[in-house]
DNA sequence: GGTCGTAGTATCTATGCCGATACAACGCCG
DNA sequence: CGGCGTTGTATCGGCATAGATACTACGACC
């Protein structure tokens, strides 16, 4: 039984939200010049494509030009406000995806100090500074393994001079490379690990290797935290 | 007109996709102890609220300890898969939730060399290593906030010790500070700004203010490229 | 002027999801 | 033994979404 992450992507404006069936259509009407055609492409009728077409366009305002007669019968044409929408949904699902690809690293704490949304949690690997939602007292951190930075524990930790403020030691457990990416597991303490995601190129100059002490950095803004009820 | 990142958070488990309305029914049978008074709570049918869980249960095995009979006439008590799942939920929902929730930076570009899903990008601001699709050339690259790291550029770049592949010089531009977060815009280029996610203790060490000069970071594997076919 | 392919609009129908309802099964309890 | 509150199951009807269909409007081009 393989829990799979997923993620429905959108994007709300004035009243509309527009999703990935949205994007699409506008996508065919961009590549076939025609709300007609489009439908075609993507099997739907026209008739509900148009009334969408005119529903979102109430809301965002004109996204395509529309011409009925004329040269080859008519046709429609994107505007730029609907290409920097479907870019911006892009942008937005290129991140979202981000999310469901990647692995998670999850430390269960106890909250301790708090200042607004950020608090302290108390963990078997130290105390994490994290978002944590409000009333949470038993919390699970999650950090995500693309925001891990690896760095050489013999480095000065120039704790002054960055704005990462979780930094733990640990050793390299394991290391699973693709062709550009290689993934990183670090013991912290014994049974609680770290992944992080780096560069291949970036796994050879930090010399990465199973037994190799490193120490693995996130930003409090990249650890968020929630609230779990029986601890 | 503003826009709005939104999403919906899903897991799919061998066949069945549960989301917040499921998460949420599981909750309320768990405060209530019984689906007939988790229904009610929800203003939901019994019928369809049953058949819920019978069709989750079928592809992720026992969620629920159903008994009818017995003191009080019976009940439903969830099991510690079912309340795995719900955690596993509330996680990968507040890291969608911060991916809505925080700004991006955007970088327009060109691809420049590739390796695997790697690629590097030449932008106005400089090249960025980051993640790019398959067969795309000219490109938005975009960076959340959260994933910003600032550094003070006197320290020694110290390119070698860390996993940190994209580092960027420019002078701070605007400070934004809540209760515990303070946001951070950079200016890199003329116009060309990157925005950071720090804590405020980091924007007092690092003594941040108004045309300071500093450093912005972010790992290869935080920065994701989408395709922009028109220039 | 007729043709053609487009946009625009209205209406009917199929489908799927869900609430509502009704009824059986179960087991303790008075 | 009957009552009660639960789980379990089947069926009906409402509602929203979307496809299907039919028809009008438009304007260049033959």
């Amino acid at each position: 039984m393989t829990i799979e992450k997923e993620y429905s992507t959108k994007l709300s404006i004035d009243g509309v939200t527009v999703d990935r069936r949205d994007v699409e259509m506008l996508a065919a009407i961009d590549r076939r010049g025609s709300m007609h055609a489009a439908a075609d492409d993507l099997g739907r009728s026209y008739a509900r494509l148009q009334n969408r077409v005119v529903e979102i366009e109430e809301a965002v305002g004109p996204i395509t030009e529309r011409r009925r007669g004329g040269p080859g019968g008519g046709g429609t044409e994107l505007t730029e406000t609907a290409r920097d929408l479907c870019r911006q949904f892009d942008r937005h699902d290129a991140e979202l995806d981000g999310v469901a690809r990647v692995t998670e690293s999850v430390f269960s704490g106890t909250v301790r100090e708090r200042t607004g949304e950020l608090a302290t949690v108390d963990s078997a690997v130290g105390s994490i500074l994290a978002l944590v939602p409000d009333g949470a007292s038993e919390v699970q951190v999650s950090v995500r393994s693309d925001a891990v930075v690896l760095t050489d524990p013999d480095e000065t930790p120039r704790a002054d001079g960055t704005s990462l403020r979780n930094r733990f030691t640990g050793t390299v457990d394991r290391l699973e490379s693709g062709d550009a990416i290689t993934r990183v597991t670090v013991e912290l303490e014994a049974d609680r690990p770290i992944q992080a995601l780096i560069t291949n190129a970036s796994a050879d100059r930090l010399t990465l290797e199973p037994g190799r002490s490193i120490a693995a950095s996130f930003k409090a803004t990249a650890a968020r935290a929630i609230a779990v009820d029986s601890p």
